[in-house]
DNA sequence: CTTAGCACTCTAGCTCCCTGAGTGCTAAAG
DNA sequence: CTTTAGCACTCAGGGAGCTAGAGTGCTAAG
């Protein structure tokens, strides 16, 4: 059966009202609308139909409909409007994101920070590695007889430090042939390709028998593989606000799940796109989120990075509303990723073309 | 009213009944233990006193005690059996911290982690500056024409690095003359102590045109100020497994106040003493608090910063067991931060002296 | 001083019932 | 053919009433 623009219509509203009260939604309460100039008895017939296409479900005979996952899928796709950021709401966002962003290392728990306080369910942000990742260049810094900092350039631009100590005393002669040896040797290497053969050849050529090349490689092994990805969480209490979540057991999985698993992670969008990307219900691949919705923004980040900010919510969620403001932050966090340093925030403008002059 | 032998024993046997059940402790569950020679209404007088004297509470009159937070302190402080970890918790606790602990940076986030797996409480992990937060000494490692990357020692041990990008470019004199600047005239200050005079000085001094010093300035503020005071949660929807919190809303209120406060870590042994600390109820200083209770540790972490290593749970926690795990994984978090880098973990030992020869 | 016995209290959980929202179907009206 | 009014039917949710059971306090006997 094809949908008919009056079907449409119908399933139009009754996501939007089942979005914004949580309750499933009545023939009446459709009908009350003024935009509908239908009786309840025809909205039941076609409310019928809409079930019948698996559009809709009911959880018992005597209750309203609610959508199912295709449902919101359709709505999704081809009913919702596209939620446009009112000035107030870019105003509300720059606000919130200048107050908050004072380094790119903290740049992610506070997008996440922010969307989560703005869309009251939780949010998490990550960053993803999606190329090889190398030291581009060792810098050794001798502070004094027994401290060395080792400071590493990664090739994605950006750098990491350790303060080494040895207690024995290290010669600044030492240091000085350690950095040349590993900057010859050890840059350009993934962490898997660093073995163990290469150091103890960078130990013999050193003359080294304090640990010390050893002690830098496994600094350089760590770094690379700790893989620059990390995923921050904020908001996750706000699920227990919402009546879906009333369900301790539910809400204690939720949660779980996200502070856990790293299933999130493998949750971006094929083949390092960029664009907002929205999961509902069943179409989640983990378990845990097959009854809930996610909406997904992914954008570049420094050199071979991606980042994702993502926001998950029950299946009910304001999809518009969510997307609208990821895909405006995501915009935003491209740009101070990509900005000088301190990162200063580019004025961000609502993302409509149209004039502004009401 | 004098603690008679009796009431002791009876008390004690009602809060350990109540730890673990949650439920109220009636007089016949008492008398059912083997150990307590008397009969059900001899305890009732017991318990009768034990109401009087404000040790015990009753929720209502056909319900058995719960402990008041009175008796839990008397509990804590006089009778409870100092909870000695068995050679296979130790060993569990070290394999544990073994597999996670990497690197100094998120050593406070795998303690916490470890602990909250341990108890099923939820933990936090925080460390506070207690002295001058300054910069010892700074290093500028030129990496190409318009990138720099600046290295801070702290004072306290730890460096920080941050990669500056000038994209007009940056003369390679004047980084060097700047590395001298700042060396000379910005070390030992706190974040408080630089101005933007001398900001301004240190500008005309070098004939910076391109904002170098102000950007190094800006960086070194925000460092110092960032405080290295960190702040790692984990396991907080254990929270929703526990009988207390089967209310959603009182579970919401305190994953928020967990989440957001900051109270937490103005909550620490006064005047900078080492030592588990145990804190019941309305002993607590937060609202949120108050129905539940907190064992925290705290131990010294590099040269003038202090770790805190806390659990968070409902008034009837196992707070012999709590403290014991918490005053042993604070010992070899000291342990592990004054060690050599690569950290490497201390073997700890079961804290008891006593022959483990069974 | 301890204990057995008893009357009393109070909650948790159960059933029963009713209400109200919502449905599907049918028949009449447009 | 479509829309609408009307009606019988279904079912979850909530309140009232009841019971069982756990626990208490008191008294009197050992």
């Amino acid at each position: 059966m094809e949908l008919s623009e009056r079907k449409r219509r119908i399933l139009k509203a009754i996501v939007e009202q089942y979005i914004s009260t949580a309750e499933p939604v009545g023939s009446k309460a459709i009908a009350a609308d003024p935009e509908m100039n239908l009786s309840s008895a025809t909205i039941r017939n076609e409310m019928a139909d809409l079930t019948a296409m698996g559009l809709l479900e009911q959880p018992h005979t005597s209750a309203g409909r609610i959508p199912s996952p295709q449902g919101y899928r359709i709505y999704v796709n081809e009913l919702m409007n596209e939620h446009r950021l009112s000035l107030e709401e870019t105003q509300e966002i720059n606000r919130a994101l200048k107050q908050k962003m004072s380094q790119l290392d903290s740049l992610l728990a506070d997008a996440g920070k922010v969307v989560s306080e703005l869309t009251s369910y939780p949010a998490y942000a990550l960053t993803t590695q999606v190329g090889r990742r190398t030291v581009q260049r060792y810098d050794l810094i001798q502070v004094d007889g027994e401290t060395v900092i080792a400071v590493l350039l990664l090739e994605d631009g950006t750098a990491c430090n350790r303060v080494m100590k040895f207690p024995g005393g290290i010669e600044k002669d030492l240091v000085q042939r350690m950095g040349t040896v590993f900057n010859a040797g050890f840059t350009n290497l993934t962490a898997q390709e660093i073995d163990s053969a290469m150091i103890r050849a960078a130990e013999r050529t050193l003359g080294d028998e304090i640990g010390a090349a050893a002690a830098l490689a496994s600094f350089t092994i760590s770094t690379l593989e700790s893989g620059g990805s990390k995923k921050v969480l904020s908001g996750v209490s706000n699920l227990l606000t919402l009546p879906e979540y009333q369900d301790v057991n539910k809400a204690h999985k939720l949660m779980d799940f996200l502070a856990e698993g790293n299933e999130l992670e493998q949750m971006e969008m094929p083949q390092g796109q960029e664009g907002v990307q929205i999961l509902i219900g069943p179409e989640n691949v983990a378990e845990e989120l097959k009854d809930s919705g996610v909406v997904l923004a992914t954008y570049p980040l420094g050199n071979n990075m991606q980042g994702v900010i993502g926001v998950v919510g029950p299946t009910r969620m304001d999809y518009a509303k969510v997307a609208a403001y990821l895909s405006y932050i995501a915009g935003g966090m491209q740009q101070i990723s990509q900005g000088t340093s301190p990162p200063q925030l580019p004025e961000l403008r609502p993302m409509d073309d149209q004039d502004e002059s009401r």
